[in-house]
DNA sequence: CAGAATCCGGTCAGATACTG
DNA sequence: CAGTATCTGACCGGATTCTG
């Protein structure tokens, strides 16, 4: 391996996948609506709105179909009466647990840094 | 370990460490920002701005700005003539590497699947 | 319960031009 | 080179109301 300098261009293509990433998890919502499926299983329309703090239902709805487009979320249909909803994570939504997992134990050490800090 | 329904409460804290970490990353250009000053280990404001396609001097400009803030980056000014302005990662910013990497996985593995199916 | 519809203000962010 | 300044449209997303 020669040593050279590092361009813009190579750069971009190690950038690509990341940003390929980002452009499906973007927003407030989407990475928190995922980690409740992955607490809970499966979950109401309801119990997502009380869990996710803050969301409003429009935002939850929205939210919800762009994960599905993205087979993330699945929603099942039962047909009761009336009829009860069930949105679960996929095996592909699955699949961005490591995702998670990483955001959740850096957001746990910087809690403490800050902390510690006050 | 005794079995029990899962509450909303319970949920929030576990999701917490998540919305801190989202608070700080938040938005199109922060973890893209933080991969490129990974990848040269120091950089100019010129060659961040090539290799982060797409961002303009503002918003480059804006989002170091929070960076520093929350000292994930640094900025050095060095004294010649013109001033030379170098961006590195602080020790800090490099605990986020794996987060970078976990989206960079997912992102690889994502566009197969993509590419799978067309 | 699970959303859809409407209204509406704020800020985000792009384009462009300019500065020391 | 390393930014700032200004202008502007887009759209994000909150509050509220309504429906089957």
């Amino acid at each position: 391996m020669e040593k050279r300098y590092k361009t813009p261009k190579e750069c971009l293509g190690k950038l690509m996948p990341v940003r390929d990433t980002l452009d499906i998890f973007q927003g407030k919502w989407k990475i928190q609506i995922i980690s409740v499926l992955m607490y809970y299983d499966e979950c109401s329309f309801k119990l997502l709105k009380e869990s996710v703090k803050g969301i409003t239902s429009k935002m939850l709805s929205k939210e919800l179909k762009e994960l599905e487009v993205n087979q993330l979320v699945e929603r099942e249909v039962i047909d009761t009466r009336p009829v009860t909803i069930r949105y679960r994570i996929t095996p592909y939504g699955e699949s961005s647990r490591d995702i998670i997992i990483a955001l959740y134990n850096w957001g746990v050490e910087h809690r403490k840094k800050i902390i510690g800090k006050e």
